[in-house]
DNA sequence: CCCTCGTAGTGAAACCTTTCATCTACCTCG
DNA sequence: CGAGGTAGATGAAAGGTTTCACTACGAGGG
C-alpha cells in the first residue's frame, strides 16, 4: 500500500478505486490514524487558518463580527485564531508575528493604530490581510461601517431633542473608528448651526464599562449649569459605564443626561436605562471580510481590492426619549 | 553557514559564539527571513497551540475564562485557539478533530455532552486535555465552581426572603452545570422544608438571552395565584432575558418576581434591575486549568491528575431585594 | 613538542504529507 | 493474438526545522 495511495484516498477519494478505498478507510480506522496539519501546511506553504485580530474579545461587538467569520470560514473549510490585541500594540505586533509564523490562510484585522505599515509590510510578505471595521484607501480591501454617518446620526437626534450642550466620550482618538464618529457628530453640531466649541470631547484610555465609569464621574463633577444635557459615547461599553455612574450618583437618565451609544449590543437593550444606540451589522461585516479575504487568497487573479462599506442605523431606546 | 547553527540562534543563543550570533541575526534581518511554524511543529510532534472549546463564546463568562487562559498560555510562550461549541455536539466534534489534526499542546473543554467517552478516547491517543468549569473524578484533570454550593446559595438567598414557590430555568439539563445548580438549588429547597414539586422547572433549550425571553413569557403566562414569586436562572443570560421580559410586560421585579442570576457577569450589574449573582472566579478557573494543562503535558512523570475546586459566592443586588 | 580536552560549528536524518511522473495490469478493438 | 489505451497504483522528491553524533580547531598541561 503506498502513501501516495492513502492521500489520494484523504483528498480526492473519486480518483481511487472503491474497494481500495474501503481497504484504506478501514485501515485508518483500525490504526486510528489522524492525519497530520503541521505535515499538510508544510506542504502546502499555507494553513487553513483565518488569524482574526480584534480590539477587544469582552467587546459583545467583536464576539458578534467573531461569530460571522467563523461560519464563512467554516463553510469553506477553514477555521479561525482568535486574537486579541487588547488595544495594546505590542500585543498586536504579537500576534502578527505568530500569525506570519504561522503561515495563516489570511488575516483580519480591527488595526489598533492608524499607520498601517506593518499591516502592508506583512501583505508585501505574502500573507493577504482584509482590514475589518475600518476603511481604508483602494490598496488594501477593508469592510467597515460608515463611522462618520454613524456618528452625525447620534448627533442628530440628540441636536433634534433640544440638546444644546452635547458631549462626546471616547478614545484612544489614534483609532479611526473613535475619530471618524467625533468627525461625524462635530459635522452634525455644524449644520445644526451650533459652535464647534460646545461639543466637549472627554478622551477615555479605552472603550469599556470602567472608562466609561471614569468618564461619568468627570461629568458629574461639572457645575450643573455648565454639565453637558447629553452625551454620545463612542461605543456601548463607554455607554453603559456612564450610565452606571449616574444611576450611582442619582442623575436622572434621560432628564438630567440623555445618552446614546454605538455598537447596540444585545445588552444595550437590558441595560438600567434601555440604551439609545447606533446599529452595526457586525456578524454580516464578519462575513464579508472573511469572504473578500477567501477570495483575494484563493483567486489572486481576479480580485480586485474592494471597501465594503455599511450603513448604521439609529436605534432609539429611553436613554434619549424626553418623559 | 549551516542550518543547525541557524537554529541554534534562534532556540539557544547561549551556546553559539557572539560574532556568528550577530552575523545570522544580520542575514535574518537582511531576507526578512521568518520561520515556519508548521515545521517545527512537525519536527516537535506537537505545537504550541492550547485549543479551548467553550459553549457560547457569546457568554461574557466564557470570554472572561479565556482572557485567563490567555494570559497564563502567552507566558508560557504559547498561544491559544478558541472553538465555539455553541452547545452543539456537532461542532465540539468538528473542533476536537480539527485540535488533534493539528497536534494542539492540549485541549481545554467545557463539554457538551455529559459523556466524556470522547473526550477519553482522545487523551489515549496522547493529546492531553482539562475539564473547564465541569468537575470530574480523578482519572482526569479539572477545574470548576462548586455548581452544587452555588445553586444552593442561589435558593438559600431567595426562601430566606420568604419566597415559598420558586422556579429553576435553565438547560439542557445534559450540561453538568445546570443540573447541579438545580440539585443545589432542590437541596436549599429541602433544608428548608420545602416540599420537592414546590420547585417548578423551567427547561430550555439553551443559556441565552433569546431563552431567557422565552421562559419569561412562559412564567408570565401563570395565573397570577400559582405564578412563583422568585426564579434562579442556570446563568445571568437567562436572567436578563426574563427580566426584559416581565419589563416588558410590566411585571415588576423583585416586588412581583425575585430574580437570581448565575456568573455575575459585568452587565448582570448594569441591568434594568441589577440582578442578584453567584460570582465565579472565571478568569482564575482559565488560569488555572492553563496551568495544570501545562504541568500535564511538560511533567508527565511528576504530574497527578487534579481536580480544582473553587468556591462560588452569593452577590446581593436588586433584583431580589425587597423594597 | 605532543596529547588531551573543550568549544563551536557541521551535516545528515527524521518528522509526515502531497504531487507528479512513471509504471503495471488489464481491457478493448482491430 | 497483439497493439494501444486507460484506470489505478507506485515511489521518490520536496517542504523547513530540530537534533545529535561528529569534526575541526585552538588552548593548556605534561
Amino acid at each position: 500500500m503506498s502513501l501516495g495511495t492513502v492521500s489520494n484516498v484523504l483528498n480526492k477519494p473519486e480518483i481511487v478505486a472503491p474497494k481500495t478505498r474501503d481497504r484504506v478507510l478501514q485501515a485508518i480506522e483500525d490504526l486510528g490514524f489522524i492525519r497530520n496539519e503541521a505535515a499538510r501546511q508544510l506542504r502546502a506553504g499555507r494553513s487553513r487558518t483565518i488569524g482574526l485580530v480584534v480590539l477587544d474579545i469582552g467587546n459583545p461587538f467583536f464576539t458578534d463580527l467573531a461569530l460571522g467569520v467563523e461560519l464563512a470560514a467554516t463553510d469553506a473549510g477553514l477555521s479561525v485564531v482568535l486574537c486579541n490585541s487588547g488595544e495594546s500594540i505590542t500585543r498586536e505586533e504579537h500576534y502578527l508575528n505568530l500569525l506570519q509564523e504561522q503561515r495563516s490562510f489570511g488575516i483580519l484585522i480591527t488595526p489598533v493604530s492608524n499607520k498601517l505599515t506593518r499591516i502592508d509590510a506583512i501583505r508585501r510578505r505574502g500573507t493577504r490581510a482584509v482590514l475589518v471595521d475600518r476603511g481604508s484607501s483602494g490598496r488594501r480591501c477593508s469592510v467597515s461601517v460608515d463611522d462618520i454617518t454613524g456618528g452625525r446620526l447620534a448627533a442628530a437626534h440628540l441636536l433634534d431633542n433640544g440638546h444644546k450642550r452635547i458631549a462626546f466620550v471616547g478614545g484612544p482618538m489614534g483609532l479611526s473608528q473613535v475619530s471618524d464618529r467625533l468627525d461625524g457628530a462635530r459635522k452634525a453640531a455644524a449644520e445644526a448651526g451650533l459652535a464647534e466649541d460646545r461639543m466637549i470631547v472627554l478622551e477615555t484610555p479605552a472603550l469599556n464599562v470602567a472608562a466609561g465609569r471614569h468618564a461619568g464621574e468627570r461629568i458629574a463633577a461639572i457645575s450643573k449649569t455648565r454639565r453637558p444635557t447629553a452625551v454620545f459615547c463612542a461605543n456601548d461599553l463607554l455607554a453603559l459605564g456612564v450610565l452606571q455612574e449616574m444611576t450611582r450618583r442619582r442623575v436622572n437618565v434621560p432628564n438630567e443626561l440623555a445618552i446614546v451609544g454605538y455598537d447596540d449590543i444585545e445588552f444595550a437593550a437590558a441595560a438600567a436605562v434601555p440604551l439609545t444606540s447606533i446599529r452595526q451589522p457586525s456578524s454580516q461585516l464578519g462575513d464579508a471580510a472573511t469572504k473578500l479575504l477567501i477570495e483575494e487568497v484563493t483567486k489572486p487573479a481576479e480580485h480586485t481590492h474592494r471597501q465594503v462599506v455599511f450603513e448604521p442605523q439609529l436605534v432609539v431606546r429611553d436613554s434619549t426619549r424626553p418623559p
